[in-house]
DNA sequence: TTGACGTATCGAAATCTATCGATATATATC
DNA sequence: GATATATATCGATAGATTTCGATACGTCAA
């Protein structure tokens, strides 16, 4: 599987999409470290299971839109602009380039 | 499902992916009429059956990322820009904002 | 109207995905 | 060492997705 497959993917759910969002405005009382979310909040505010979270943050981790860090028994969560700005590229690479002279501008999709 | 699922699950197959690098860059025998592919030669290109192609064209035009037209018993379906550029903003929308106090301003609506 | 052709839809099989409870692993505390 | 806690993994299940062959639908040409 292609690197952009698996972005768009990892974005392809509503789970997914929620602790994106929630990464990024975590609640107060939320046992961030360094803008970094804590497992356990993402799992309180989602409102799934541990288990099931643990895979979702599998994927992002995979696709490379959330890096995470272990805090003695606490994982911690943030994204990884770089990666959504890539994918951001890949996009805005496919804008009005319909004509049929398109060539060098495939990253490596597909 | 909102459109921004919608958007990213059709990005995420590997064959609609192709379809839409295709679309951009067609063969120059291809049956084109300006500037829209045939579905005959998406079903040639990918080699997967005429069934498969219309399903994934279904897809890729309820998603706004590609607009279909009917050409007497052709149907013609080019890229939609707008739809990838906005995309692409939803992505670059969520760069950098990591942190609560990254610049923006501190209204959490939750 | 009839037949041929391009496309859409239907029904089914195989595979993938999300989700959970149970359990294993790792770490902190006692 | 023993126990409690946070997370990862395992096994199972329900639902979604991809794919195909068969067939229906719409359009063009005799």
């Amino acid at each position: 599987m292609s690197s952009t497959e698996r972005i768009f993917k990892a974005l392809s759910d509503p789970a997914r999409l929620r602790i994106l969002d929630f990464l990024q405005k975590p609640g107060s009382d939320c046992c961030t470290f360094e803008g970094k979310v804590c497992a356990c909040d993402i799992e309180r505010e989602l409102g799934l299971s541990q288990a099931t979270i643990s895979h979702h943050m599998k994927i992002l981790v995979a696709a490379e839109l959330v890096a995470g860090q272990k805090l003695g028994r606490w994982m911690h969560y943030k994204v990884r602009g770089e990666t959504f700005a890539a994918a951001a590229a890949w996009l805005a690479a496919r804008v009005g380039e319909a004509s049929p002279k398109a060539g060098t501008k495939g990253s490596e999709a597909a």
